[in-house]
This record gives C-alpha cells, sequence and structure tokens, in this order.
RNA sequence: GGGCGACUAGCUCAGCGGGAGAGCGCUUCCCUCACACGGAAGAGGUCGCAGGUUCGAAACCUGCGUCGCCCA
C-alpha cells in the first residue's frame, strides 16, 4: 500500500470542505437505499416540513439527529432510507401566496379559484426547494430521488383513497356543528389548530327579568353581545337556589325573546352566580346543551366575526363593536348588575393569532373513537417504543379524551374533499374518480364541496403514502413498518397518534417500531426562540459562520433525553474549537505518520512493544467504542457526543499525544518510533469513524488524509471493540502517574520556579508497589512535569517542597531556598484532613450493621481507603518530622 | 382544576443507592517545534425545603415551595 497522506493547515476551516464532501456523497450514491431483500432495511421517513419554511434551530436539531441515526445505521451495514419531503401547508402556503396578490390589490376571489391555485404551484416551484437545500447544507443524508410532497399526484391518490374508504365504513361523515373558526383565515380549524391564551376580560352580570312577575334572574357572561342569541338560561339540577325557577320564562335583555329556565349538568354552580344563559349557536358547551334539550341555535354572527341580519338593529357592527353597544344598551336598561375583572383563556388561530370564534357550521369530521382505541392498543402492547418513555402518558392522555377531527378546511389550497352533491335528490357522492353524474339518481346536476381537507389529513398517511401506498410496491413491503421516528413533542397529537391510527387502520400495522421525542431549542435564558422576541439563533448563520458540524455536534452534546436545550453562540464556539483540536491532533499523527504504510485496520504489536501510555489508550479507545456504540443505540446523543469530546481532548490530546511525542522523534529508537505510529494509526481510525455520524464533512476530510481505505468513510465499517485490549491495570497505574505528575506540576506552580526552566530533581519516597510506575516513567515524567532528574529516596532532602500521595512522598528540589513554615503549614492541613478521612472510614469499619448488611465490595472498598489514608498519614507524618529536625 | 417535568459550582447541565463531576465563565502563569480555536495550575457546591425508608440518600418515598410545559 503506498499511503498519500495530505498534510494539513494549521487550523480547521469548514469553508472549502462541506460542500465539496457533500457533492461527492451524493455522486457516490452514498444516501440512495434500493430495494434489497438480501440486506436489513433501516427507514425514517422525515418529519415534512412546510413547504413554505426556512430551515430554523428546531428543523436543525430535529435533522440533525435523524442523520446521526441514518449514518451510523448505514455504517453499521443496514440499508438505510431516509426518506425526505415537504407538506403542502394549506393555511401558510395560501397566505403567503395572498400576500403577495395583496400587494398587487387583488384577492383570491377576484381571480378566482383555478388561476390561485396555479400561482400557489408556481410559487411552491420556485420557492419550496428552499428547505431542502438548506437540509443538505446541513449535511442531511436523505435519499433525495425519493423526495416526496403532499401533493404529489401519487400522495393525492392516496389521500383520496383514504378518505373514500373511511366514509364507505362510516368514520367520515359531513355535519352541521359548532367548530373553531378563525374569522381572519375564513376557515374552520381543528381543536389542535387553536392556542389558549390567558387575557384579561370582564365579567358581566346581566338580569333577565321573569315573564310572570317582577323579578330577575342575574347570569354572568364575558361576552354580552352573544346575548343576542341566547335561547335558554340554564341552572345545575342540583342547586337548591334556583330549583324553584326551573320551567320558568324569562325575556332576554336586548331582543325581547322569551326563553325557558333549564337544567342541566354542564352548569358550574360556582361560575358567577350558578345561572349562565345558553348560546348554542356561539359556544361548544352551550350547543350540546342545545342538542340535549332541542334548543334551535340561532346564529348572530358571520364568518368575518361581523353581526348579522338576527342581530337586528346589530346588524353590520363587529364583534367587539357589538359587545360595547350591548353593555351600554344594558346599562342604559338598568340590567348590566356589576362587572368584574376576569381572566379567562380565550382561543386564537395557531397560525394568524386572530381570536377565533365557535362558529356554527357544515363540516366534515372523521369519527376518531374506533382509530383511537387500536392506537392506544398497540402502544400497550408495546408494539412501538416512545423514547423516552414518558411521553406515552402524554399520548394515551390525549387519546383518551379526544373529538372527532374536524378536517374540512375553508380554503382553496389543498386537497379538494372528493364528494359531489346531487342538485336534484341531495345524495351525496364519494369516490375514487371524478363522477359524471350522481350515483343514486344519476342525475348530471352534482357539484364538488367547495372544501380541501386538513393539511395533516395527509401527513398522517406519510409514513406508507410516501412508499407508494394504495399500490402495492416492493418499497412497502421492504420498508414498512418503518423503523423510527423522530420529533418533537410539539407535534405528537397533530402527527405521531393520527399516523399511528392511520397506519393501522390501511397498512393493518404500526407505521413505525420506535419513536424518539426530541427536545424543544430554546435560547440561553430558556426562552422560546421567536421572531417577536428577537432571540432567534438562525441555523444558516451558525453553519456560515461555524460550519455545519459545529453546529450538528453542538446540538448533539446538548441534547440530553427529556430536558430543553438551551442554545447560544457562545455554547457553540466550544463547540467549534473542539473540532479545530481533533484537527490539530490529526495534524500531529500526519506530519508524523508521513507516508508510512499500514492503515490502522488491525493491531499485531506484541504487548512487550508497549509502554504504559500505549496500553492505556489502547485500553481507552476500546472502551470508547463500546460506549458510544451502547449510546447510539439508545439514542443517548448527548452522552455520545460528550464522551468523544472527552476522549479526544483529555485523554488523546491531553495524555497520550504528549507522551508519544519522544517516541515519534525517535528518542526512543525506531522500533518505539514504528509502534507509536502503529497506535496512531488505530487509534485515529477508530475515532473518525465514531465521530463520523456526528460530524461527518470533517471527518471525512480527515479520513482521507490519513488515506485510509474507501471513497467515503461512511462506507467503512463501525469499529468493534477487541476485549483483548482492555488493560485495568494500565488505566490504574496511569491514574498514578497522571497524579503524580499533576503533583509535581502543583509544587511547580506554588514555587516561584520560572515556567521555562526546570526543577532540578524530583525525589520519590514510595511504597514498593507503586515504584514501577515512576521507574518505568521517568523519562515522560522529567518531559510533562519539567524536571531534570528523577530519583528515589528514603527521607526528605532539604530544601525541598512535599507532596504526599497515598503511594508515598514526592519531593520536589527547586534549587533554592524554601519556605520551611509555610511547608510546615501546608502539611499540618493535609494532616488534619487525612486524620478526619481515617477516623471516618474507622467509624464506619466498627459499625456492626454496616459490616453485617453492606455488599462485601463496599466494605472492602471501605477498608482499602482506610489503609490508604492511614499510609498517607504515616508519609505525612515521616515528612514533618524531617523539616522540624 | 388534572397531568408531566425541572430545581446539583456564577451560567448550562451530567450523575439517579456506597466519598460531589463536566463545559463555559473566573483567578494566576505560559505565544514550549499539532493547536493561543492552545497549554499548566487553581478558586468555587450543608446537591430547592421538611419529614421518612435504609447500615448508608444528591439519588428512593411523602409533603411543601419555586419555575416551566401540556391538557381541561
Amino acid at each position: 500500500m503506498n499511503a498519500k497522506r495530505i498534510a494539513l493547515h494549521k487550523s480547521y476551516d469548514p469553508n472549502p470542505i462541506e460542500d465539496k464532501w457533500y457533492q461527492h456523497w451524493l455522486e457516490l450514491g452514498l444516501f440512495c437505499a434500493d430495494v434489497d431483500f438480501s440486506r436489513k432495511p433501516f427507514c425514517i421517513v422525515i418529519p415534512p416540513p412546510n413547504v413554505t419554511g426556512s430551515l430554523h434551530m428546531g428543523h436543525a436539531l430535529n435533522n440533525t439527529l435523524q442523520d446521526v441515526v441514518c449514518r451510523y445505521k448505514r455504517m453499521r451495514g443496514y440499508n438505510v432510507l431516509w426518506l425526505p419531503g415537504t407538506d403542502h401547508a394549506g393555511i401558510a402556503t395560501q397566505n403567503v401566496v395572498e400576500r403577495s396578490l395583496a400587494k398587487e390589490g387583488l384577492s383570491r376571489q377576484e381571480i378566482g379559484r383555478e388561476a390561485f391555485i396555479k400561482m400557489v404551484w408556481e410559487w411552491k416551484e420556485r420557492y419550496g426547494s428552499r428547505i431542502i437545500s438548506q437540509l443538505k447544507r446541513l449535511g442531511a443524508s436523505c435519499d433525495w430521488r425519493r423526495e416526496r410532497f403532499t401533493m404529489d399526484e401519487g400522495l393525492s391518490k392516496a389521500v383520496r383513497a383514504v378518505f373514500v374508504r373511511l366514509y364507505e365504513k362510516g368514520l367520515i361523515y359531513k355535519g352541521k356543528y359548532i367548530i373553531n373558526w378563525c374569522p381572519r383565515c375564513q376557515t374552520a380549524l381543528s381543536d389542535l389548530e387553536v392556542e389558549y391564551k390567558p387575557e384579561l376580560g370582564k365579567l358581566y352580570f346581566v338580569a333577565y327579568p321573569f315573564l310572570d312577575d317582577d323579578g330577575t334572574v342575574i347570569i354572568a357572561t364575558t361576552r354580552p353581545e352573544t346575548i343576542l342569541g341566547d335561547v335558554a338560561v340554564a341552572v345545575h339540577p342540583k342547586d337548591e337556589r334556583y330549583r324553584a325557577m326551573v320551567g320558568r320564562h324569562v325575556r332576554v335583555p336586548l331582543t325581547g325573546r322569551i326563553v325557558p329556565i333549564i337544567e342541566d349538568d354542564m352548569v358550574d354552580p360556582d361560575f358567577g352566580t350558578g345561572c349562565v344563559k345558553i348560546t348554542p349557536a356561539h359556544d361548544p358547551n352551550d350547543f350540546e346543551v342545545g342538542l340535549r334539550h332541542g334548543l334551535e341555535p340561532i346564529s348572530v354572527m358571520d364568518s368575518r366575526g361581523v353581526m348579522n341580519e338576527s342581530a337586528g338593529s346589530y346588524a353590520g357592527l363587529d364583534r367587539y363593536e357589538a359587545r360595547q353597544r350591548a353593555i351600554k344598551e344594558l346599562e342604559d336598561a338598568g340590567l348590566l348588575i356589576k362587572v368584574e375583572d376576569y381572566e379567562h383563556s380565550v382561543g386564537h388561530c395557531y397560525r394568524c393569532h386572530t381570536a377565533i370564534e365557535p362558529f356554527l357550521s357544515e363540516q366534515w369530521f372523521v369519527r376518531i373513537k374506533p382509530l383511537a382505541e387500536p392506537a392506544m392498543r398497540v402502544v400497550k402492547e408495546g408494539q412501538i417504543e416512545w423514547i423516552p418513555e414518558q411521553w406515552v402518558n402524554t399520548y394515551y392522555q390525549w387519546l383518551d379524551n379526544v373529538r372527532d377531527w374536524c378536517i374540512s378546511r375553508q380554503l382553496w389550497w389543498g386537497h379538494r374533499i372528493p364528494a359531489w352533491t346531487c342538485g336534484d335528490c341531495g345524495h351525496t357522492t364519494v369516490s375514487m374518480e371524478d363522477p359524471s353524474s350522481c350515483e343514486k339518481c344519476g342525475s348530471a346536476n352534482i357539484k364538488q364541496d367547495e372544501d380541501v381537507l386538513d393539511t395533516w389529513f395527509s401527513s398522517a398517511l406519510w409514513p406508507f403514502s410516501t412508499l407508494g401506498w394504495p399500490d402495492d410496491t416492493v418499497e412497502l413491503r421492504y420498508f414498512y413498518p418503518t423503523s423510527l421516528l423522530v420529533t418533537g413533542f410539539d407535534i405528537i397529537f397533530f402527527w405521531v397518534a393520527r399516523m399511528i391510527m392511520m397506519g393501522l387502520e390501511f397498512m393493518d400495522n404500526v407505521p413505525f417500531r420506535q419513536v424518539y421525542v426530541h427536545a424543544l431549542v430554546r435560547d440561553e435564558e430558556g426562552q422560546k426562540m421567536s421572531k417577536s422576541r428577537g432571540n432567534v439563533i438562525d441555523p444558516l448563520d451558525v453553519i456560515a459562520e461555524y460550519g455545519a458540524d459545529a453546529l450538528r455536534f453542538t446540538l448533539c452534546s446538548l441534547t440530553v433525553q427529556g430536558r430543553d436545550i438551551f442554545l447560544s453562540a457562545q455554547r457553540i464556539e466550544t463547540y467549534r474549537f473542539f473540532l479545530n483540536k481533533l484537527w490539530n491532533a490529526c495534524r500531529l499523527a500526519l506530519i508524523n505518520l508521513g507516508d508510512c504504510e499500514g492503515n490502522g485496520t488491525s493491531f499485531s504489536l506484541p504487548s512487550s512493544a508497549l509502554r504504559l501510555h500505549d496500553r492505556w489508550i489502547l485500553s481507552k479507545i476500546n472502551h470508547t467504542i463500546k460506549e458510544v456504540t451502547n449510546f447510539l443505540e439508545g439514542y443517548f446523543f448527548g452522552e455520545a457526543s460528550r464522551l468523544l469530546y472527552d476522549f479526544t481532548w483529555g485523554e488523546l490530546c491531553d495524555w497520550y499525544l504528549e507522551m508519544a511525542k519522544p517516541a515519534l522523534r525517535g528518542d526512543e529508537g525506531e522500533e518505539r518510533r514504528i509502534a507509536s505510529l502503529e497506535i496512531l494509526l488505530y487509534v485515529f481510525r477508530r475515532l473518525l469513524l465514531l465521530l463520523h455520524p456526528f460530524i461527518p464533512f470533517v471527518t471525512e476530510e480527515l479520513w482521507h488524509a490519513f488515506a485510509f481505505e474507501g471513497q467515503s468513510i461512511e462506507m467503512v465499517p463501525w469499529p468493534q471493540d477487541m476485549p483483548a485490549l482492555d488493560d485495568p491495570k494500565a488505566i490504574e497505574d496511569m491514574v498514578l502517574l497522571q497524579e503524580l505528575i499533576r503533583a509535581i506540576r502543583n509544587l511547580r506552580a506554588q514555587s516561584r520556579l520560572a515556567p521555562q526552566k526546570k526543577a532540578p530533581r524530583a525525589c520519590f519516597s514510595f511504597a514498593p508497589e507503586a515504584r514501577h510506575v515512576v521507574e518505568e516513567n521517568a523519562d515522560l515524567i522529567s518531559l510533562l512535569a519539567s524536571v531534570e532528574e528523577i530519583r528515589f529516596v528514603e527521607g526528605k532532602p532539604h530544601r525541598s517542597l512535599t507532596a504526599v500521595l497515598p503511594q508515598g512522598n514526592i519531593y520536589l528540589e527547586v534549587g533554592g531556598m524554601i519556605d520551611v513554615d509555610a511547608e510546615i503549614g501546608r502539611l499540618e492541613k493535609l494532616l488534619v484532613e487525612t486524620c478526619k478521612e481515617m477516623e471516618r472510614s474507622e467509624r464506619k469499619l466498627a459499625d456492626e450493621n454496616f459490616l453485617s448488611k453492606a455488599p462485601e465490595e463496599v466494605v472492602e472498598k471501605e477498608k482499602a481507603r482506610l489503609h490508604e489514608a492511614a499510609s498517607q498519614k504515616e508519609w505525612i507524618e515521616r515528612n514533618l518530622a524531617s523539616l522540624r529536625s
């Protein structure tokens, strides 16, 4: 093998690297997954971002984690399909195009449905790929050939097939119900699309005069303008205060309408006076009451929140104007008894934040209970694993209380509802193919429903519609159920639960085996990032400044299961510095490796050729391989990346590379130089492989710099640990070596020894079993602790500083006078601490309960601790004696 | 009102039954031939509070407090 290793620049610069390697991967077809029944599939479908969207930090996190898993699984030999795409985002996209129309002074109504939809498609063609190219910039390893869009021909066919079948099964129905209505977007919303915010309002107490005497009943309401639509007054059946008046009638203020007093369980006796007005057309609870009592709803508002002709003289007033006028008139009539401040939660449209209006209208619904029941069961049975597990509670709780899903939207952009109503017989025809006549009476006088479906209706089919359903494709047979879903908790209800329901209904199988629910990314103070707060960190800015790898590694490191991520530029910088450290460690290795042969695949040196630090680093990389693999299998991204950080910086760079320098320079002879090179190759090869899923760009660059084999590091198998390399003794001895070096450095720092100047001598008075560590590594101690000479002594030399370890004393001669009193003081303090520690252990070991009930190894450990403290005490005392003599 | 989670060094968080850990920040020193995007040495914590279980609790249980999220 002729290795052509590349010299690296002095510092790491992501810019020239990242685009280059992404193009390389695309050319290699690295991300392409084709059906191959001889290989094990691994499949993730991307949570489709809105086609109008731009990459935000939430996307960056979501897709980084998916990418880490996909790259890892590829290296483990799976046939990995990460299937990308976008959704059509009905309201959001329509809003965007409507806004651009408005700039020309036009409305969609003016240009008409067909022309408008054409415009939206044009917009989509022009701007819809933005988020896709941003995902590529992040390094997303999706099979782009398979990119899908919820409005694609194939996916639209799936939507239609699902609608038809659910309709035929009676699971979709149309009806006149009270729903959430956005007066600005002019559409119905599902329960989920309403966001409740606390608002300070008023509670108005209004007197309703009895019809048959001079008395009144006082009700409390937050919305006096809806008095115009009142059809009853209700009290709780068990409320003794009002029992007598049930069945009597009152005259509704403002309208003079005569309505009954009824009783219903829904009434909360503690709210207001315990009497409430019933307005079925403008309140969901009142609607239910109206149904139970056969009350006819009266709508007094139109779809824009403007009072209509049923509101009499109020017609034409906006809802808020109407409220003011109602208050004034009630006051004038002496019927407004009092007004209280009142905090209540008001629903707002999740897209435009306008206060929503409960609105009575004809809508389409999915009957959810029959779908929810199996969706709960499969999770209970363990067919879908939630990670972290805590989220299943949220999932169950929602499914338990879920109400029918309003799926019709009064929009133009979306899947139009495939239902045609006959103008002659009134029958509704629902079918896969556009009908030309009524299926019941044969009349050609049929008209398609104007509404489109909720975007989430098509997203719910995503795991199988993207794989070709309703056709029976090989992709479906091979990749379904998909392996893993990675998503944020904010869309568990919107999306995850609905995918499970639809998957079970139409594929007769779960859509995925595991759900990984990740955190929300917040700013450094824990605030949600939002444009209005101005605290948004744009991932694209971060990538431009620090590189995609730095962003990815930061997000992974901060990802802890069950906890939100607080992100700041400073934190990203930390990991950017890490990449530079890695880069330079490789640079050091490459400078020394030159054109030497080998690629680090295996390891053949006899242990006799190895020094302590060699055996130590081999044991450590082995341990790292084991742990990172376990962490990735359990999706512990933070733990995995932090371990790699610590290994690279804290072990490899801080200790091993420093200790290997003399051998690499040839100071230990040619054999040792070759051995060290072989270890470098072995360790760096594995380290780069382990890091690759997290930081794919820089590891690819470094892989080729080392001239390791293959066209891409990702095509190389994931490293395996070698139990033969585990070396507990080396770990133990290395701890001592590190401690004694640190102890000497500490003494140096305390003395006023010039940094460049070596201390003349370090003398060790050590227990026999610890001496070999010093003997075998005297050269390294001398190098790393900066002392001229190492020797063993019996007693304390004059003019020396002392460090005490459990294994013995180290006396550092600093080449001048020392402050004896200060030394004595320091040692006495240490002696007190050591004695305290001894007493603690002695007390514990004297406790019968402890000895009989604690596990043996704990007792042993305590004994060892006592032994250590005792010998340390002895060393200190011996040392003090010599100082005082 | 119901549920979930958090509370550990100045900040962000690991640790989740056997002697408190990391990163950043801070202090002191050093441009040593991989790296100042660096190196060395330090300072800093009755692990929210109160009970309990245990030989032993930051960790487990109960209650309380503060904060956050979800649902009604």
